[in-house]
DNA sequence: TGCTGGCACTCACCTGCGCAGAGTGCCAGA
DNA sequence: TCTGGCACTCTGCGCAGGTGAGTGCCAGCA
């Protein structure tokens, strides 16, 4: 068990090294912070945080670095995250209120987070999976053509283009559509499969083909958008760091290409709380020297989807963090007025 | 006038730059290209072309480096662009045929785009402006709130929230929407607004109004989406030069991130022709060690959109094109099919 | 007139050296 | 348990000298 003192050696280590992104002595940390106690005695502790795998140093005759570890701990028991402060909340709030459609929410969402943490942001779309359904429509392309589109209360769009088995009359049409809706709207997706199973009972035999085709179209809608889409943005961000890491720019790059890894990387979207991951917590190998932080945000009182920043590991947490939730928060109440 | 044997020379110059990364003298010249004389006799002749302004030397005692002068000439004069191998077209062709909707296509040409050449791929969405509409449709989602969806001939979905001066009967909306319809489906963009100029006279007075809203809202929407969406791809890419330029890495991409730089940057959308921007003849300051080379593609015979590279001045700028070129056609020709 | 070989010159780059400075570990003493 | 002192270890930097690639210029030859 670590001591008190040697938490706060710790923390300020970190702390020092987040603002000058240079290893620290002990000699810099009691010029620089009121420990109360002299270098040597640092020396001690430093010794004692490095046995436990706490900091390292790059090499001998250097100061002491955080390791992922330490950061870890850091984290946990050490740092408080910092809330924004009003005029900025309020900057938050005012610009995230110009957006026009949800497209814009999303564009200026990651806009914003890029530029308060100065890193990397990354915003998942609302989930279709929690949303509910606003509207379907059904539009008769040609005689044996549909378009089958799908609105969700979050304001997002899909369309499908449905080939029928059989043409399909306009009277039919109209029937399935209201048929449809009345059913489903204000319903959650997750819902949809057994409230529509039974719907081609209610069909001459003739349409049933075609009432069938669109309703797996429709379920597979729903099925493959939970496939999400993301945005990123800031990405020039990462080149502040270019000159510690010239050769993990590269894999931080690839990966942030990569929609699979960036989903898994946010972590599981119904999960809302704040979630910092550390280095080599990250299972992508090319973010082991990245951190991330992501947090659930939604409309309601629950998640519909997540976003985060990812940066060095060497980053400002507490500022990230209070960042992040700030963000979040105001972009749910956007989505849940609109 | 360059005499053909000092053209023969820059030609030269590029290729083994572009290969070797490295400043290129006359005796290694002279040893890799048979250009039948001597090394002194080069020296000249790249006096003269230094001269001229189509070389340079990073210092005294260095090899030359085209200037972006030279590239240019290079490009306009001496070098062919290098037409894809069968097996490559079969690739490419297979790829993109796997594509299930627009978004898709995209996202894999600007994959496939990346990966051909290496390069940071830029793809534009295919204008709405020279899109005709396939279908307008007008949803009742209250009283007094209408939600309007607009598709193109190349699967765009556009939709807008509509909120109406008055309430809005249900056969007034289908009335509407049969009118609409009739009247643009299948006609151009362009033309929408003065073809739906006098739709509210064969309305009654009280929904007149409702009737301007939704039509303003419409040709709103013509208009701001020509704003256009594109997808950018490969950036890990950049990182290749990073030796190089060090600190020229950050204004490109955040270049690459301001779309209106981008838009620019790959041209007026009406042209179709293939177009090289070498170094300083892009306007954009951050892109002024890149080089663009972008072409428009269409489902018919005329250009919708464009794509294009962005990367280093000295690129392989026969094989890029062919890239381009080939991606662009191949890309027309699965809209034109879908 | 144009090409060639020779020659002196200029830098960038690498290497080895010494020195200062920061930081450490250890130890004896309070 | 903390502190001051001391020897030690590295990194980084500036400096000097040598190497090599590449150049410009010039006289000679076809």
């Amino acid at each position: 068990m670590l001591s008190e003192r040697r938490l706060e050696v710790l923390r300020a280590i970190v702390q020092d090294y987040v603002g000058t992104e240079e290893s620290v002595g002990s000699k810099a940390l009691t010029e620089r912070h009121n420990l109360g106690v002299s270098p040597a005695t640092v020396r001690n502790d430093m010794a004692v945080l490095e046995e436990e795998g706490y900091i390292a140093q790059p090499h001998t005759s250097a100061g002491r670095i955080p390791t992922d570890k330490g950061y870890r701990l850091f984290v946990d028991r050490l740092a408080a995250v910092k809330p924004m402060s009003p005029p900025e909340r309020r900057a938050i709030q005012n610009y995230l209120e110009g957006a026009v459609d949800l497209d814009d929410v999303v564009a200026r969402t990651v806009r914003l987070l890029a530029q308060l943490t100065r890193q990397v942001a990354v915003v998942q779309y609302p989930s279709l999976t929690r949303s509910t359904v606003r509207h379907v429509e059904l539009l008769s392309m040609a005689p044996a053509r549909l378009m089958l589109v799908l609105i969700t209360d979050t304001g997002r769009v899909e369309q499908r283009m449905i080939d029928c088995p059989a043409p399909f009359g306009e009277t039919s049409l109209a029937d399935l559509r209201a048929r449809l809706n009345s059913r489903i709207v204000g319903r959650r997706f997750t819902d949809v499969p057994q409230l529509v199973q039974d719907l081609p009972e209610a069909f001459e035999l003739e349409d049933r083909g075609t009432v069938s085709t669109v309703l797996s179209t429709l379920l597979e809608t729903l099925v493959e958008e939970t496939e999400e889409r993301l945005i990123i943005g800031g990405t020039a961000n990462l080149t502040r760091f270019v000159h510690d890491f010239p050769l993990t720019i590269r894999p931080v790059l690839e990966a942030l290409e990569e929609q699979v890894v960036l989903l898994k990387l946010l972590g599981e979207a119904k999960d809302p709380a704040m979630r910092v991951r550390i280095g080599h917590e990250n299972a992508h190998e090319g973010l082991n020297s990245t951190s991330v932080v992501s947090v659930g945000y939604g409309s309601g009182g629950e998640a519909v989807a997540k976003l985060g920043v990812v940066g060095p590991t060497r980053m400002d947490y507490p500022g990230t963090m209070g960042a992040v939730r700030a963000v979040a928060r105001y972009v749910g109440q956007i989505l849940a007025e609109s």
